[in-house]
DNA sequence: TCTGGGGTCCTAGGACCC
DNA sequence: TCTGGGGTCCTAGGACCC
């Protein structure tokens, strides 16, 4: 058997563990830039807010029912969801990490053990030790499990379901409407509604070929997953990412070259600063940028390009690259909403193929960004930064979470002192 | 006026090889 | 007029997840 525990409103009540006033009340949190929703309290659901709403679009929703709004702090939420995962690892050495709110916790082999018990057990100590209120759902599948906590949370009052007979596995499917079933998402939902499929359990009656047909090799596990048998292992050591991804939508447009190319180099060097985190290198680096997709009223211009490079994670080459990269699809007259840089093709580092030349470089470049990745680290902050990635996005992120007029002074000259250019030659 | 960010996998089709 | 067979690799696009 497997269970799924994953943490009610995650960051809502990240926020709330911090300022239990919050408890009750309806909040949300919201995406960069106080774009979008991208958690809400059960108080904001009964409200009728919606994940992914554009805050604009309802803020005299929020107004009118005194909803509190938190900018989103994923630090915090990564440091909460690493001491939850300790937590789950005291009831099975075997998990799967899945994501920063949820894991799989594999109980084979616990046949004896009352799995039910155990479940509030887990709910119990979390709630005690981290504040987060999880719900658990155990099923013989990960799909099933999926399933019983949906049911947990949404009907069961010690936050715990279990799927262990056949008979639950029927009932559980003709309760579960098919769009809320693991691996089936809006595309499919609508197609498969035109068949007259709404539950999980009309799913499971469709014939094979015609899944297959439809959709691919996934949507045959995912029928078989819903019956019971097991066709997606659990990992208990994820691989490494095969891709890394920087990306920010800009709150006001950049149209000059300049502001662009500087936005594109500090997500250069965050890509080769998570590329070093995980000792990897990247072949390939994919830089993109576009206008906004809303904007109906001017043209919309959105493009990517991909360079090959010398397998490297250093900074100083990604920002040449992601540069270069960019002054191929950068178009002049033009309001950049969005842009961003990928690194793909990652090998691990100790892989990395010397070419003929560069391996003089790679050694400079080596212990330069060990120097830049200490520094960092001692200070939690961006302290040492390229030139390339310009000097005003920073004292503009300072400013936009102020404390007090003191301590932004206080925070400015130390920023300005820290400043250290990294000169090319 | 204001609309997030970071990932994975599968498939079809084209380029290329012998 | 007639135009092979078998394979690999890469890419773009489409689906999904949180």
């Amino acid at each position: 058997m497997y269970a799924l525990v994953d943490g009610n409103n995650f960051y809502a009540s990240c926020e709330r563990v911090f300022n239990p006033a919050l408890r009750d009340k309806a909040i949300v949190v919201l995406s960069n830039n106080d774009g979008i929703i991208i958690a809400r309290s059960n108080e904001a659901k009964t409200l009728g807010i919606k994940m992914g709403t554009p805050t604009f679009e309802i803020k005299d929703l929020i107004a009118r029912n005194e909803v509190l709004a938190f900018s989103s702090n994923f630090a915090l939420y990564g440091d909460m969801s690493k001491r939850m995962m300790r937590i789950f690892k005291d009831f099975t050495p075997d998990i799967e990490v899945y994501s920063i709110d949820e894991a799989f916790l594999d109980f084979a082999g616990f046949k004896q053990i009352d799995l039910k018990q155990t479940g509030i057990d887990l709910r119990q100590k979390v709630l005690k030790y981290i504040g987060i209120p999880v719900s658990v759902g155990f099923g013989p599948t990960k799909t099933l499990a999926k399933i019983a906590n949906r049911i947990a949370k949404k009907y069961m009052k010690n936050g715990v379901a279990l799927i262990d007979t056949s008979e639950k596995i029927e009932r559980a499917l003709k309760m579960t409407p098919i769009d809320e079933v693991w691996g089936i998402g809006r595309r499919y939902t609508s197609f498969l509604q035109k068949y007259q499929v709404q539950t999980a359990w009309d799913f499971t009656r469709l014939p094979n070929q015609f899944i297959r047909k439809h959709m691919s090799v996934n949507g045959l596990r995912t029928k078989q997953e819903l019956l019971g048998i097991a066709c997606i292992p659990i990992t208990y050591n994820p691989e490494p990412r095969k891709a890394i991804r920087t990306a920010r939508t800009f709150a006001q447009t950049k149209s000059g070259f300049d502001e662009v190319a500087e936005a594109v180099s500090t997500f250069a060097a965050t890509c080769a600063h998570k590329l070093r985190e995980q000792q990897h290198a990247a072949n390939l680096i994919t830089v993109f940028i576009r206008t906004n997709k809303f904007d109906k009223k001017n043209p919309y211009y959105a493009n990517s390009f991909t360079l090959q490079i010398n397998a490297t994670s250093s900074s100083i080459d990604l920002i040449k690259a992601a540069k270069k990269a960019l002054q191929i699809i950068f178009k002049k007259d033009l309001n950049y909403k969005k842009a961003g840089v990928m690194v793909s093709g990652l090998i691990p580092e100790s892989n990395r193929q010397l070419s003929l030349f560069d391996d003089q470089n790679f050694a400079k470049h080596k212990r330069l960004m060990q120097t830049l990745d200490q520094l960092n680290s001692r200070s939690g902050l961006s302290v040492v930064k390229f030139a390339a990635e310009g000097t005003f996005p920073l004292l503009q992120a300072v400013k936009k979470h102020p404390v007090s007029s003191k301590t932004i002074c206080w925070y400015n000259a130390k920023l300005y002192q820290s400043y250290v250019y990294i000169a090319k030659k």
